[in-house]
DNA sequence: GGCCGCGATGTTTGCGTAAACATCGATCAG
DNA sequence: CTGATCGATGTTTACGCAAACATCGCGGCC
């Protein structure tokens, strides 16, 4: 080739910034003698291209490097084909296991997603992001969050986003993907009365947590149904130092011999507080959590633990809002997923006390 | 308001896709009575806009909901205001921490941040992710990975697309932000021998990790240096399962007095071990991880550890990749983050043995 | 008093793509 | 043989925005 003045065949006219020689349908058009619209339609893989003017419009695109300008596409076809985020923080597993599900799943059906971080979990950070999300390329919104948050920032969002929301209740005004957290409680509550405890304490996580309020529900039903007394709550805020805080209150309880934890990091802190305070366990007290994170298991001892698809919530997020996107007639609604319980060994029977 | 056929005043005259009646520049101008342009210089803050009609614009605004559409502004202006940034796995802490950061330091520069999750960690998968990459709304990318899967996938990579990388060595080919790795391991490891301990044993995470093997490097260094004699390596894959299997080998070594842990998880799985095996920590094996996690204080016990701190390496990500992006100039070269011991109970000096 | 300069606003244009429509040659039925 | 049909391709246009350039009116200066 000759390179007179170093500028590639077909110098783009314009270098309106620094290092952004990008190439045009146009570009391709005329290296492979046809018209930009042929180029556009071998892009697109539209039928009716004779076989060998779609082989030449390949290899002029290998050749100079094309790639269509999703800004361009985006304008024409009026879709972004992404999804965006919406999540307060990824400190929690459940959070982070949830989206990345969703950016797989999200991946598969060829949507990209973008991820707005909340600094504080407040009506009016949500309300910003969703104001910046609109001028976002964005199509829809997947929101991982209480509901309640949700409220007062949905008012003046157009209707034009389509949102679906993880990780709460509120099927009757939003499409809601959630865990079944009152199954998956009764089943580890139900699982210690199985195993001979009279009944079952429960440290529940904050008040403001609507996931943390059904869980503390369940529990408590769960425990009337079976006509057993119902203990004193206590609380933690999920971590697990308010757990060991907690667990320092439960140890010295002599009648307690089984706790439900509402997550497992809680229950970490509350197994360190037992074993500091000469409580064995499971011999003195039974332990179950909730979540099944992937340190469940070498926990002291391994914790017995109420198992959460996150993948699968990621899943039906997606699968919902595409759903939404593409007939705009998916009625509101909650879908559970269900959990299961895994059996390790901080859970047996009374040790006769 | 009338509603007789609930569609907006100035209704849009185009119905290219159901449920997109969105308001553009030329809505609003016609409601305020001015040009396209001066809602333009309205939308984006220019001077010279009389304050009367600035307000005016601003009512129609309002009043028609509208909202800038980014995919032509996009196109017009040449870039995104997006940063992608490609990760495998939003499994460990590190990864996660640091994508959080990315993600708000990002948002605090007005740019929106894109992710890219690769199902595995393989050359094929990440020249893929750099392929859509490329087709996505995308102004830089930030790489959070071990670079020796980044080389082959980079070589088909158009140069428009500046790349910084978290977590990696490789200062020579790109600009890299990473946690000082070795200087954290020698504060832990001349921490232990400063309590008193002969030597110090390592569990390193897995082979193909260079955060892995810098930390056994350094680890190595500093003994030899001491001029202490270098235990056999135990390897691990970062999980809390294999840190319980190498903690079982471990708990037999009786001239094992100290342990320094490649991170957090595996540390979990060896104290269980230690416990099982009837090894009491800190009086007869010191452990120290790396990394810090949020349940690191409540361990059994609490885990001495060395804190990281990803929230800077995300923010020095972000700084980097802008500065590439505004001026072309910066060189090649690896920003270190320190990291500091944070000492709690799991380390003391030996017992006398 | 005419001209200059300047602030405020309007008009034109083009970014890259893809839908809609137009063209053109070949094939085929009547 | 002629016109309808069809497949393959080209041409026009508009998506929404924002540079670049044009205009317009007004106050000040020589």
């Amino acid at each position: 080739m000759d390179a007179t003045h170093d500028s590639p065949p077909q110098a783009p006219r314009r270098g309106r910034r620094v290092g952004r020689p990008s190439v045009s349908m146009a570009d391709v058009a005329r290296l492979a003698g046809v018209s930009s619209q042929t180029v556009s339609r071998v892009s697109n893989g539209y039928a009716g291209v004779n076989e060998e003017t779609r082989r030449q419009v390949l290899d002029a695109m290998r050749e100079l490097g094309y790639r269509p300008n999703s800004a361009a596409r985006a304008l024409k076809r009026g879709e972004f084909r992404t999804l965006g985020v919406i999540t307060f923080s990824l400190s929690t597993t459940g959070n982070v296991r949830t989206l990345e599900a969703i950016a797989t799943a999200a991946a598969a059906e060829g949507y990209a997603v973008t991820l707005l971080p909340l600094a504080v979990p407040t009506q009016d950070e949500v309300r910003g992001a969703f104001s910046r999300l609109q001028e976002l390329a964005v199509d829809a919104v997947i929101v991982i969050m209480e509901v309640h948050l949700l409220d007062a920032a949905t008012i003046n969002m157009p209707p034009r986003v389509q949102v679906v929301v993880a990780d709460s209740d509120a099927g009757d005004r939003y499409t809601v993907v959630d865990t079944d957290q009152a199954g998956g409680t009764r089943t580890a509550v139900e699982h210690l009365l199985g195993l001979g405890h009279h009944t079952v304490w429960h440290l529940a996580g904050p008040e403001d947590s609507y996931a943390a309020q059904r869980r503390t529900d369940a529990w408590q039903a769960t425990l009337t149904e079976a006509g057993r007394p119902v203990p004193p709550l206590v609380r933690g805020d999920w971590s697990a130092g308010s757990g060991y805080r907690a667990g320092l209150e439960l140890a010295a309880q002599q009648d307690c011999t089984a706790v439900f934890t509402a997550n497992d990091q809680m229950a970490l802190g509350l197994l360190r507080a037992l074993h500091e305070r000469g409580r064995r366990v499971p011999e003195d007290v039974s332990v179950i959590g909730f979540d099944d994170i992937a340190e469940a298991s070498s926990f002291l001892p391994p914790l017995t633990t109420v198992h959460q698809d996150f993948a699968e919530v990621g899943r039906l997020c997606v699968q919902a809002v595409l759903r939404k996107l593409r007939h705009d007639d998916t009625p509101h609604g909650t879908t559970l997923v269900p959990t299961r319980l895994i059996i390790r060994e901080s859970a047996a029977p009374p040790s006769g006390d």
